[in-house]
DNA sequence: TAGATTGTTAATCGATTAACAATC
DNA sequence: TAGATTGTTAATCGATTAACAATC
């Protein structure tokens, strides 16, 4: 069984929201809180708990631990997985440097790019020539790629990086990617959603005095 | 009439697109093309536009220029919106440096945080104390932020923002921001994203190999 | 004109919500 | 037990798609 998008975000929220409750000293939850962290309803988050077969005390509602360990389960966070980073740009610069992925369970296993002055095999992340790609993703197994490479360069790349065995891209170039259907890609782009805030702002304003 | 955020979505799309075949010399598109640019169908693309009063020409497809023109308009493209950065971390000074927004008519007019470290009043996006942002977004008719501050922080800050008069927040911090119904708030989660991908990877590998 | 494409309606599809029996 | 909450079904809601008459 396979769900949908929107439900595989609502868990990764829910997770969250578990992990805080938890860090609080919660032992245990009602749907009905949960639906309050998330911004969705309680008849929502029972409806997507059984569709993954997560049950709870009717009653006693969820223990926070074991649900925190299902939605885990079901989210394959039980392992970590390796990521790469495909150009040391900007973008790519600040999520080599960042920290905030450790506590999930994701690694930036290394970058990749093509300017010889972003090499740094030694860096706590190495930077490495794009042609040794291929040979990394195979040794180290690595399933996942960050794409932040120049917009004209980003299908390309991608080919690549599809060739090489990578399974999902997270993808920051304001191109639709074309690839096989056995690559996953996510698509991040910043100015689309400035201008979607921008929409609301004034469609708001204008809904508000007709 | 207010449009859902995948319908806005989709428009940015289009344009993107449209903005394409505008610097490769084409004139006219048909929604046939522009359905295969975006990853939707014709169908959707004709709904989208007619949801607008976009209208094209039976036969002749739709001119390119006075598309991206009209959509421009819907999506309140046609005047520049300022933006500032809220924290100068990983993220938000990665975003003070990125040149991508220019194009688009968006400007980071300023940033702002806590730390005396991170000031910089003379560069090229200006680095101010946070102090100075309540002021700053009245004199400068400031109405987006980008709130890229610790987690602990967000909400907090997040206050401050609407208090100050900001319209549209794009939120990095992985938690719901809690604001009043006229702060529309865009949320933008790599960790989350990430783990999407991990789902579906091995959600589609087991789909294949039942 | 003949042919191709739009604009729109109606049908389909899927996701969300309400409601309530089951039950701890 | 009595009461509260789950798990699930059925109803609702909304978005997408197919189809086709209108028409350039």
């Amino acid at each position: 069984m396979v769900a949908n998008r929107a439900c595989i975000v609502r868990l990764s929220t829910y997770k969250n929201a578990l992990l805080r409750l938890q860090s609080l000293g919660f032992k245990k939850v009602f749907s009905d809180n949960l639906a309050d962290a998330a911004g969705v309803t309680a008849a929502q988050v029972r409806k997507d708990f059984s569709m993954f077969g997560i049950t709870g005390n009717r009653r006693a509602g969820y223990r926070v631990e074991g649900l925190i360990e299902q939605i885990r389960e079901v989210l394959g966070k039980n392992k970590i997985h390796k990521v790469i980073v495909v150009g040391a740009g900007r973008i790519g610069e600040a999520l080599i440097r960042y920290r905030g992925f450790e506590a999930g369970g994701i690694q930036v296993a290394a970058a990749f790019d093509i300017d010889p002055a972003k090499f740094d095999a030694d860096g706590a992340v190495p930077v490495l020539p794009l042609e040794q790609l291929t040979d990394f993703v195979a040794e180290q197994g690595v399933e996942l790629a960050i794409l932040a490479v120049p917009d004209i360069a980003a299908q390309q790349v991608a080919q690549i990086l599809a060739s090489a065995g990578i399974r999902g891209i997270l993808n920051f170039a304001p191109i639709q990617l074309r690839l096989g259907p056995d690559v996953v890609v996510g698509n991040i782009n910043l100015e689309l959603e400035l201008e979607n805030l921008i929409y609301f702002i004034s469609a708001g304003r204008k809904a508000r005095t007709p």
